[in-house]
DNA sequence: CCAACAATACCCCAAAAGGAGTATTTTTTA
DNA sequence: TAAAAAATACTCCTTTTGGGGTATTGTTGG
């Protein structure tokens, strides 16, 4: 008989956390490791009960947990990540992420999608959403694999959506505000788009 | 006895719907009208079945329902309204909602909450989640009530979010570019904000 | 080792935004 | 109907963005 399949779940809406362990335990295949409710509990819950699986809910109580995904990684690289999302991911986290996850997967769709996301995490094959799928190529053929942002831009990137200054930025990172006018026209290359409000919609 | 509240629950996702139908079937008090999963449901289910109150999410696949409270208030006037959002309410969307809502009650919250709002709501009074309170309350006082845009600075804020600069938008609306510049400025006096990404952040 | 990429920095110029006023007309409302 | 609020339009001036280049210095992967 196999091992049941052991899942964590990252979540931080009761609703929500129950309505999956629900579907969960409807098959006898999956058992769960534990609800976390705080990005900061992620990797300690991880490191503690060794998940096959991981449900990752982009939005941990304002936190955002993309930015974990390296060290959950690290910590653990046989680990799964299923994202589930409220929302389609933006080009520039599901670019950045798209390396560590394993399957990324709407709220709204319902049981059966995550069902059948897990279905084939277990068998090692990713698996998006369709939804996500066919918005993202609706959309643009140039969403997964092709925006490739440097560290440096994506820092920018990040100073740009606080509304700061290139002259701000250029004093806080001690370069030259040239050389910040460089980079965010290059990012606004990349990501084709002519004023930082476009920016700030596609980010 | 008394006639059963009955209430109409407008939330697209299934798991969640679930969730708030169950918390409400625990009380005898309440019966439910149906679900709404589409905006351009909300008016026709109102219309047809009287309930008397409404649990609205604010974002129905995409659309804003706040929009769509002055028109539900003109059917009904007497319907009760409660907001069950995923997150806190922007100053702007609060403001111009606030005298159509009886209660704010966020997701994450849980049911408790959501069974005390409506206790409340059916004694004719308003509620406001805790949560919500205490953040905008700490956040800054000049939430609820002090800021208002006129309806035309409204229309241009929609615009500047688009991404449309002064030019576009006064060919948009056939009026002068410097007079689309004055609305810009006054709206971002009045929203305490130095540049467009700040503005966004705010809206 | 060398080609590719990344990070740095500058040139030019035009367009747009931001900040301070003032002023006229129209609409609303007390 | 008189006062207040909203919508319109302008001046002047400074700062910031956006778009086209080029160029030098590192760093890094094949």
């Amino acid at each position: 008989m196999n091992k049941k399949v052991s899942i964590a779940i990252a979540e931080d809406h009761p609703y929500f956390s129950k309505g999956v362990a629900n579907t969960l335990e409807l098959s006898k295949r999956y058992s769960i490791t534990g609800f976390i409710e705080k990005a900061a509990d992620i990797l300690s819950h991880i490191k503690l009960h060794q998940p096959d699986i991981l449900i990752l809910d982009i939005n941990l109580s304002g936190d955002n947990t993309l930015k974990l995904l390296p060290e959950i990684k690290k910590q653990n690289q046989l680990i799964k990540i299923l994202i589930l999302s409220m929302y389609l991911p933006n080009e520039v986290d599901y670019n950045l992420s798209a390396q560590y996850i394993d399957s990324y997967v709407l709220k709204n769709s319902g049981a059966e999608i995550l069902s059948t996301a897990l279905v084939h995490i277990v068998k090692g094959e990713k698996y998006t959403d369709p939804n996500v799928d066919s918005i993202i190529n609706s959309i643009s053929d140039k969403f997964v694999n092709k925006i490739k942002l440097s560290s440096r831009e994506i820092e920018i990137l990040e100073l740009l959506k606080k509304g700061l200054s290139n002259k701000t930025i250029s004093e806080k990172l001690f370069i030259s505000e040239l050389t910040v006018k460089t980079h965010r026209k290059n990012i606004m290359q990349k990501m084709e788009v002519s004023n930082i409000v476009e920016l700030l919609r596609k980010s």
